[in-house]
DNA sequence: TTGTACGCGTTATCAG
DNA sequence: CTGATAACGCGTACAA
C-alpha cells in the first residue's frame, strides 16, 4: 500500500550510472573506486530526490550483519530497574546506528531459548542476556556461538562470553569511605551481611559488598562495632535485624546492605527513640526510588541502571575479535556512583581530629 | 564463529530430496502439494537432526514479510505505565510468533521518523506508534503508507490509523455508578474538572472521563453538589481545589480526575479534619501504585496497561486487510476495570432505599 | 509427485 | 572508472 520502496537500482538508472558505482558511492567508498565526483554528486542526488532508502534485509542477507542487536531480559516490566537497563542500551544502540529487538524470558528457560534462537533466525549482530539482579547463570547454550554479552550477570560455566556488572567491591569500600571522612570510626555496624560470609543466599552483590567493606575497614584499622545477616534484604527483615543489634550495642553508624533493608532500620531507630541522623548515621545501596523519599533522604551507593545498559551495548559491538581464547572472559565493572544525601552526621572535628591523629 | 548455519538446501540434499519438497514440507503444505509421506518424514527428520531453523532474513526478502514488529513509544523508562504496555505488546507478539523491535523517541519528532524508518528499512510488518499519556497526535507522513496502530493517541489529521485507547468515557460513567450503587446522591463534587468542557489543556482524558460522568449523572437525574476544575492533575494542585470545594460546600463523595489529584484531596479532606470514608467517600482513575499504598486504599478505575499493548499487537496484525476507506478509522476502546478499595462509604439503607424510591 | 530456475535488493568480484 | 554477473537463503511458478 502506499508508496513503492525505490531500489539502488532506481538510484542508478536516475543517475544515469552503473549499479555498482551507485553502491560505491553510497557506501562512502568512492576513493577507493577512483569514481568521479561528478558521478558522484549526480548518485546523492538522485538518492535523496527519490528518498533512497537501503534495504537493510537485503544488505543483511549479503554480509550478514543487520545492524540489528537482540536484548533478552528475565524481566522487562515490573521493576525500573529494567526500565533504566533498556534505555541505557537503547541510546547506545542508536547512537551506534543499531535498533533493538526486545524479549522477556520471565524466568523460563525454554522461553529464554526460544526467544534467543528467534533473535539468531533473524540475524542479530549480537545478544545482551540481562539479568534483573546480579547473579551467576548458566549461559544457555544456543547462546555460545555468536556475539553475546551477560548483563547483570556472570557465567557459571566456562564460557568466553563477557560480564558487565555494577562495581560492588569498590562500592562497598564506597560506603566505608564516607563514614570514615565524616568521622566515625569505631561505632561502625553492618545490616544485613556479616564477616566473613554470611549473606543472603546466592547473592553476588551481598558477598562483593561485603568484601569491599571489609577490606576498607581493615585498611583504616577499625574493627566492627556489630554486624548482623539477614536472610533476604526487605524491609521487616532489616527492622528486626536491626532491633537484633541495637539490644547488643548503640552504633554511631549503619551500614545497610541496600536500601530496602535501610527502610527497615530507619524504622527500628525511631522506635528505639533514636535519631538519623543526630544519633545514629546510616548509608546503604541501591538508591531505590524510596531512597529520595524517606526523611531524611538517605545517603546511598547507586546501581549505574543506565550506564550498565550502555555498556553491555558497547562491549558486544566492540569484544568480537579474537575471542574464544583460553583467558577467563572479560568482566566489566561499571563504577556505582555516591548520592550523598542527608542520613550520614559529620562528628565534631575535635574526635575527626583524634581519629586523624590515630591514622597518622 | 562456531556452528555453521544450516540452510534449506543442507536439509533437501541430507533427506535426498529437492529443496522445493523440502521447503513444503516445512511449510506444512504438504498434503496441498501432494508430496509423499516418507518424503514428509525424510524431511522432518533430516531438519530435526541437523537442527534447521529458517533464516527469516531471506524469508522475509523473497516474501516482504519478517514476523517484525516495530514499538516506539515518546518513553519507555520513566513510568510503570511503559513497562506494562511493553509487556502486554511483547506477550501478543510472542503468542503470534513475532519478535519485537523498540524505540523510544524522548518526545522527539526527528527521532520519531528516523526510529519509524529504520524499522521499515528492517522490513517491520507494522509499528505501533505509542504515547505516555492519552492525546492527539499528529501522524509521521512517514508511518501512513504502511500497516500501523496509535496506541493511547488518536490522529488529529485525516488518516485511516486504527487507534487503541482506553475507554475513559465508560471509566467516568463507573465511578457514577460506584457512588451511586453506595448510595450516594446529591452531595458528589468533582476535583479535576467541571462541566461543560473545564479540563486541563490538551487532556483528551479529561473531557471524556468528563463526559461519562456528566452523562451518567444525568440519567439517574441527580445534580453535582460543586466541581472546581485544575490546571493540571497534580497533588498540589488537587490539595489546594479540595480546599476551595470544602469553602463552599459539604460533599458527600468527591470524584477525583486522576489518583494525584485524590492524593492532594486526601491531604485537604485530613487538614479540614474530615475522615475517608466516613464524611467523604472518594473515588478516582488511574491506578497508580500510590493508590494502594495511601490509607484508605483508593477506590479507582484503572487505567489497562497491559492490554492496551496487548490490543494494539492483535489489531495491528488483524486490521490489515481492506483499509484506505474512507470510513473514519477505527478506535479501539478498551474497559477500565474497577478497583473497590477502601475509599466509598456506603451509605446507610434507609438512606439508599430513599435514593431507590426516588429513582423508581 | 518432484525438480529447475528465477527473483527479492545488496554487496562484491572481475574483466573491460 | 564502469558494467555484467554471482551469491546470500528462501518461496514458488512452471516444466518434467
Amino acid at each position: 500500500m502506499g508508496t513503492i520502496r525505490v531500489t539502488l537500482a532506481d538510484v542508478a538508472r536516475s543517475a544515469g550510472v552503473s549499479q555498482t558505482a551507485a553502491s560505491f558511492v553510497l557506501s562512502g567508498r568512492r576513493k577507493e573506486m577512483r569514481i568521479s565526483a561528478e558521478v558522484e554528486a549526480r548518485v546523492l542526488r538522485a538518492a535523496s530526490e527519490t528518498g533512497y532508502r537501503p534495504n537493510i534485509v537485503s544488505r543483511s542477507l549479503r554480509t550478514g550483519t543487520s545492524h540489528t542487536i537482540g536484548f533478552v531480559s528475565d524481566t522487562v516490566a515490573t521493576t525500573p530497574f529494567a526500565g533504566h537497563v533498556i534505555w541505557g542500551a537503547l541510546d547506545a544502540a542508536r547512537d551506534r546506528g543499531h535498533l533493538l529487538f526486545i524479549g522477556e524470558t520471565e524466568g523460563d528457560p525454554d522461553l529464554e531459548r526460544q526467544l534467543i534462537d528467534a533473535m539468531h533466525d533473524r540475524g542479530v549482530d549480537g545478544i545482551v542476556l540481562a539479568s534483573m539482579y546480579t547473579r551467576k547463570i548458566a549461559v544457555p547454550k544456543t547462546l555460545m556461538d555468536r556475539p553475546a554479552v551477560l548483563l547483570n550477570a556472570v557465567p557459571t560455566t566456562r564460557s568466553w562470553i563477557p560480564s558487565v556488572v555494577p562495581d560492588e567491591v569498590e562500592a562497598g569500600r564506597t560506603v566505608v569511605r564516607v563514614l570514615l571522612d565524616a568521622g566515625h570510626r569505631d561505632g561502625i555496624a553492618l545490616i544485613g551481611a556479616a564477616p566473613p560470609n554470611q549473606v543472603p543466599k546466592g547473592s553476588l552483590a551481598g558477598v562483593q559488598r561485603l568484601q569491599g567493606i571489609t577490606e576498607a575497614l581493615h585498611d583504616a584499622g577499625v574493627n566492627l562495632a556489630g554486624a548482623v545477616p539477614c536472610v533476604d534484604w526487605q524491609p521487616d527483615i532489616g527492622y528486626d535485624a536491626t532491633r537484633r543489634l541495637l539490644k547488643k550495642t548503640m552504633p554511631s553508624a549503619l551500614i545497610c546492605f541496600n536500601d530496602r533493608v535501610a527502610l527497615g532500620a530507619y524504622q527500628a531507630l525511631a522506635d528505639a527513640g533514636l535519631d538519623v541522623p543526630a544519633d545514629v548515621s546510616v548509608v546503604s545501596f541501591d538508591d531505590d526510588l524510596m531512597a529520595s523519599w524517606v526523611r531524611p533522604q538517605l545517603t546511598t551507593v547507586a546501581l549505574p541502571h543506565y550506564e550498565l545498559g550502555r555498556e553491555a551495548i558497547n562491549v558486544l559491538l566492540e569484544e568480537d575479535p579474537q575471542r574464544r581464547s583460553n583467558r577467563p572472559p572479560p568482566i566489566h565493572r561499571i563504577p556505582m556512583p555516591l548520592r550523598e544525601r542527608d542520613s550520614v552526621r559529620r562528628l565534631p572535628s575535635s574526635q575527626r581530629r583524634a581519629r586523624a591523629a590515630t591514622v597518622a
